[in-house]
DNA sequence: TAACCGTGGAG
DNA sequence: TCTCCAAGGTT
């Protein structure tokens, strides 16, 4: 089978990067400095596949330091794949609170399940078979083949392509997709084939600690001597990315409807879109109606009297695309009353056994 | 492809 | 306050 006009291509743009470079040296440099240098992480005690793929899961786009009391609370609470694939996705999510991205929960959990009943618990070191699993995509994929498996296959973040457009003075936009698989190729190239998890995870590091968005620390790096943008004084314009577009802006009403012995109305999120399946205090997307006809308008919604007590503090929350500014209101009501399927009532001590956003604590912080 | 998907830290 | 960005994946 021989290689398509494209692939041609791509050999050809990845071997003007790669073929004035010693990756013998590089390796050993980077990896050498590495074993001395490496920070002591809960995930890195051994090489269990499933803590690893854990902790890979949690670092999506997520610093260390928010990490680590997430990683330990989940790995003690649920300490085998077996054991999360048997929990309840409520119990996940919940262990999951405040750290974002929760569909990174939910496919691990389902991820989870599936590596139980076909694989017997054990992570599968096949890369197809992995591959196949929810929320492992390309990075992941590399992470966990090279961390728990010792098998060469390229790990590209946002650390390895910084490093490397740095290193290699690759001036291609890497927010597209096609630059992240350009950088593949050429670690498939440079790649240490009897360290890759050393290699991999020595490029990361470098990038978290040395080779930073802003002050990079070149002069204690352990590979300046083969960085091109260090040579042509570049450093400070690498890597090239697209300016990110500016967040929608949403305003809602939020009803904190409170019986008279202290139980609170909640909803769970439906199963699409953001936030799915957290638990929120009921709320409505607002454009023009005022505080009056909002109050006529949740007494019609719920069809009970409802009787308005006063406004709590306005919650601003910003997510990755969107803003919301959510406008509280606090309701009494006599007694808890049908409010429908996905509503409960819910007293405020055990408000905490559900997952919330991180915009609903918020409001749940300022009931004291 | 580009939009969607959270949150908190740092300069 | 503002902007960037952090061990990305899915659709």
């Amino acid at each position: 089978m021989s290689p398509t006009q494209k692939e041609l291509e791509q050999n050809l743009q990845v071997d003007t990067y790669t073929k004035a470079f010693n990756e013998q040296a590089f390796q050993s440099d980077l990896i050498n400095w590495f074993q001395i240098v490496k920070r002591d992480l809960p995930w890195r005690q051994d090489q269990d596949p499933y803590k690893v793929w854990v902790s890979e899961i949690m670092l999506q786009q997520t610093q260390v330091d928010t990490v680590i009391p997430y990683f330990n609370r989940f790995i003690q609470q649920f300490p085998t794949a077996n054991a999360l694939a048997d929990a309840d996705e409520q119990e996940v999510l919940k262990a999951w609170e405040g750290l974002g991205y929760y569909s990174r929960a939910r496919n691990l959990h389902h991820a989870v399940k599936e590596v139980k009943a076909n694989y017997g618990g054990e992570v599968p070191k096949e890369i197809q078979q992995l591959s196949t699993l929810k929320g492992i995509g390309p990075y992941t994929l590399g992470a966990i083949m090279s961390i728990a498996y010792d098998t060469p296959v390229p790990a590209v973040d946002g650390n390895v392509m910084r490093v490397l457009s740095r290193v290699l003075l690759i001036g291609e936009d890497i927010k597209m997709q096609k630059t992240r698989k350009l950088f593949e190729r050429v670690i498939e190239r440079i790649i240490s084939q009897t360290d890759p998890s050393s290699f991999n995870q020595g490029l990361m590091e470098l990038g978290a600690l040395i080779c930073r968005p802003k002050n990079p620390d070149c002069i204690n790096c352990p590979v300046k001597m083969y960085c091109l943008a260090l040579k042509e004084d570049k450093v400070a314009d690498l890597p090239v990315k697209a300016k990110a577009k500016k967040q929608k802006e949403r305003n809602y009403f939020v009803a904190v409807i409170e019986t008279e012995d202290h139980q609170y109305l909640i909803e769970k999120r439906t199963e699409q879109g953001l936030l799915q399946n957290l638990f929120q205090f009921p709320m409505f997307e607002t454009t023009q109606i005022d505080d009056v006809l909002f109050n006529e308008y949740v007494n019609a919604y719920f069809n009970h009297p409802i009787k308005f007590t006063g406004k709590l503090a306005p919650v601003k929350h910003v997510f990755s695309h969107l803003i919301w500014h959510l406008d509280v209101y606090h309701f009494k009501v006599e007694g808890a009353f049908t409010a429908g399927e996905n509503k409960r009532w819910v007293e405020q001590a055990a408000l905490t056994d559900y997952p919330f956003s991180v915009s609903h604590q918020q409001i749940i912080r300022q009931f004291d």
